[in-house]
DNA sequence: GCTTGAGCTAGAGCCCGCTCTAGCTCATAT
DNA sequence: ATATGAGCTAGAGCGGGCTCTAGCTCAAGC
């Protein structure tokens, strides 16, 4: 089958702008198929990539690296060592910021666990008293 | 005890343009104080709250929403409920987050092995025949 | 024939969170 | 006395990733 712009940019959530940035950008691996006026046309394999990208987009992956890969998945088979030390690479980068998200999670819902704890007194005893400091 | 900036920077991993750029934006409770000419004394209650800050900047919390609940602390006791959504909010943005980037993982973990299948069957069969496709 | 809608390009603009620069003031060490 | 080092302010610049604009081309419908 073979999609628009706005089609694709519909079906994947993001806006024809970032779909032609991203072709700018060199993320797309085979070159879109231009129609008689110039016009992109969009593969199902085209919308797949396209999906595979925004889905690593979201979990922080750069442009940059997304279109490294683009480039290896481009050249055709024998860059296979290559590409798992890319994917690798980000595999632990996500595993990171997972990390520091979940130290900052934990902090938070500890603050959230006092708050709580505050309040319900607060109900019960109906007044602040001096409240416990120690950086808030 | 009393810190300089540059102290406070090298013991927070922060630098010195960060700090003073946080203290512009309203990211500090306390006003820094000043001494003499006018530098930045820091407290060691200051150093507390700015890696308390760091950590929340890990996790990907705004500026503006650190600004916010500095705001609300500064105000004293009285508003534990807005300062208790704020939290909440950003907890859940992190939760958001946090599942983003594990869908994100487990593709890459997917594609990781992947390749080393491949690459496994590659130094058995010593050849790399025609490449199993599906967007790579 | 004319409008409407989708698409095109090149390039400007924007937001966030710094980072860096210029030009200055102090305190201390030599 | 002067050089070094830390700090100061105001403001410019930057990188990433879009987003938006201007000015254009087409194709279809009325």
């Amino acid at each position: 089958m073979a999609y628009g712009i706005g089609e694709v940019a519909a079906r994947t959530g993001l806006s024809v702008h970032a779909l032609r940035f991203w072709e700018r950008e060199g993320v797309f691996v085979g070159p879109i198929v231009r129609d008689g006026g110039g016009r992109r046309v969009f593969s199902d394999d085209d919308i797949g990539w396209v999906e595979l990208c925004a889905r690593l987009r979201e979990a922080g992956m750069p442009l940059e690296a997304i279109r490294a890969y683009a480039d290896l998945v481009r050249q055709g088979p024998g860059n296979e060592p290559d590409r798992l030390a890319l994917l690798r690479a980000h595999q632990e980068r996500i595993e990171a910021r997972m990390a520091a998200l979940s130290v900052g999670l934990s902090m938070i819902s500890y603050k959230v666990r006092i708050y709580e704890k505050r309040l319900a007194e607060g109900t019960a005893a109906t007044l602040w008293a001096t409240p416990p400091a120690s950086n808030d």
